[in-house]
DNA sequence: TTGTATGCGTTATCAT
DNA sequence: ATGATAACGCATACAA
């Protein structure tokens, strides 16, 4: 059933039909009706691929996710897809690890199928190297790329984020102000948006003139980052006579394995340790104490990026880089 | 730049260009290679809509998802997106709230984008009133339709599922057989799959011949079953004088609500409370003490979905309906 | 307002 | 082994 059997069937040519199709002024309400009520009686859809050939265009955005299941990522993938529809839009989703190449063959994937823009989700995606941003640059000549919590300076790219290192740089004063002189602070990532949080966090120790034990700075792989492993590491630390007051930690994941630590170690939270997460993210309710957590602007991010996208789809002028404020939501963790 | 171009610069025929992109063997080794470079040095990519015209598929599965946040099934979407990627599909994400209407206008759209499959996320699919099952009828008329963690006896409709019935049925043995009488059930849903599971629970009971106080069965609708409503539903449940030594859920997000309840009435887990819940998620390993869960096999599931899928794709016969067997997870929340 | 004809970039069939 | 040409199904410029 193609538009040719529906022009026969309602006796005038496929222009109309197409006009029809189209919602074009340009047709009586005599045909319209004529040609709405063959279409309705056959069940007909236009063919999506003659129509992308024609329009080089099938509506859709590519949406590279390094990890679907964890849970800001997953959330994100949320706004960003219902956001997307409202819009007209579908989303074809790429998960691909971390790894460059990786990442490399999920742009060139989302290329080949000439999706109308690209959205990389996370900071992981911006290296140091700059040679390794290459097919970022590459893949911006031809479809424009939009950032979540990362900015690039490049044409055509467009970074939409939370000011990651002045929300820690709250958060550690928040600590420090309550009292806490020795804060932990744990991090999975030594990228940019990493290194950012990181220079919040000595940032606020030199306002308040307190000194940073690098001994407090403790790094997780991503994969070796399990609840447990830091729960253990923990332990580890503390029976190596290193004292701490406080855990901050670069995403709430990392919380819960100080929380599991804490309980193992018999120390009360938040009277003897105090602990912030970052992301604000579902799991903050499922601890016990609940979880005192930095709010990213997830929302707002996602939603901001959406518009940024059909406005540069529309031609229209964006900003490049698009900064929201983070916020402490005070749970039961801290004091 | 487009097949012309490069038939030009290579001085063959667009044919053997389009042989060559193909791997077709009727090629001599040298135009290939002359091909080959021309086509490597202009960076030339095929158009993938054309192709799929030509083709009439662009090697798509439509993922049709309830809610991406949520932990089961961001989990299932990561296993489905990479196994169907490595099958050479990309996958279109479609997150459709649980409103009927919303899921019909979900396959509808997938269905006028093409897609070679549509795979249904989730039990919640399937509605109890035949009728409401049209939309998936109609979609399996033009392609293949898979459900997760569901059947529906149709033509071209699979389901790949884990025994929900025999698996709660265990867990219900195991609390049983622990000691406990009074077990409070908490569940999400009332549909098929939620009955069956309800039926597991029961049968147990019965094998046991131990009475089933209908008091113990607490729904909790979708929207409202956050982790603080099922805490204070049970300190009210207590309140009021209702008894029980042991909480199931159908799923791990309830248990974190009952282990908010344990807390908060200060029961202890599980020497006076055992908790059992239902995915096996991440989120037992962020509880304190961690939950034991029933492990349903997602991943033989995902996979078996996408093997599934690609034997359809391929014209071979498939079995409609597939089972796994759940495994009960045993961690510190029952003894 | 409506119809005709052409282009979109492939793949595939049929010659050569 | 290679080339010419016809689909594939739509949108649209142009003609009527």
């Amino acid at each position: 059933m193609n538009i040719y059997d529906i022009s026969r069937r309602a006796g005038v040519s496929i222009a109309t039909v197409s006009r029809v199709l189209n919602n074009s002024p340009h047709v009586s309400e005599n045909t319209r009706k004529k040609v709405m009520a063959v279409i309705e009686g056959t069940g007909y859809v236009p063919n999506a691929f003659a129509r992308g050939l024609g329009l080089n265009t099938m509506k859709t955005i590519g949406l590279l996710c390094p990890d679907a299941s964890d849970p800001y990522l997953s959330q994100a993938l949320t706004y960003l897809e219902r956001a997307f529809r409202q819009q007209g839009y579908d989303c074809l989703l790429s998960c691909t690890d971390k790894a460059l190449l990786a990442r490399q063959q999920g742009v060139e994937l989302l290329k080949s199928r000439h999706v109308d823009g690209i959205v990389l989700m996370g900071s992981s995606f911006i290296e140091d190297d700059p040679s390794e941003n290459d097919y970022i640059r590459d893949a911006a000549r031809s479809v424009p790329v939009i950032l979540l919590n990362a900015a690039f300076p490049c044409d055509n790219v467009y970074g939409v984020q939370c000011d990651d290192q002045r929300a820690v740089n709250e958060a550690t004063l928040s600590l420090l102000d309550s009292g806490c002189r020795r804060i932990l602070y744990l991090y999975h990532s030594r990228n940019y948006s990493g290194r950012k949080k990181l220079t919040g966090y000595r940032d606020a120790h030199a306002q308040r003139g307190v000194e940073v034990d690098e001994k407090l700075l403790c790094f997780f792989d991503q994969d070796k980052g399990s609840v447990h492993q830091v729960r253990d590491t923990l332990l580890q630390l503390e029976k190596d006579g290193l004292c701490f007051d406080a855990v901050l930690t670069s995403e709430d994941i990392l919380s819960v394995g100080a929380l599991k630590y804490a309980r193992a170690a018999g120390r009360r939270v938040p009277e003897d340790l105090s602990v912030i997460g970052y992301n604000n993210s579902s799991l903050c309710a499922c601890t016990e104490p609940e979880l005192t957590s930095v709010d990213n602007k997830l929302f707002a991010i996602c939603e901001h990026i959406v518009t940024t996208m059909m406005g540069v789809l529309d031609g229209k002028e964006m900003p490049q880089k698009t900064v929201f404020t983070g916020e402490l939501v005070k749970r039961e963790t801290t004091k």
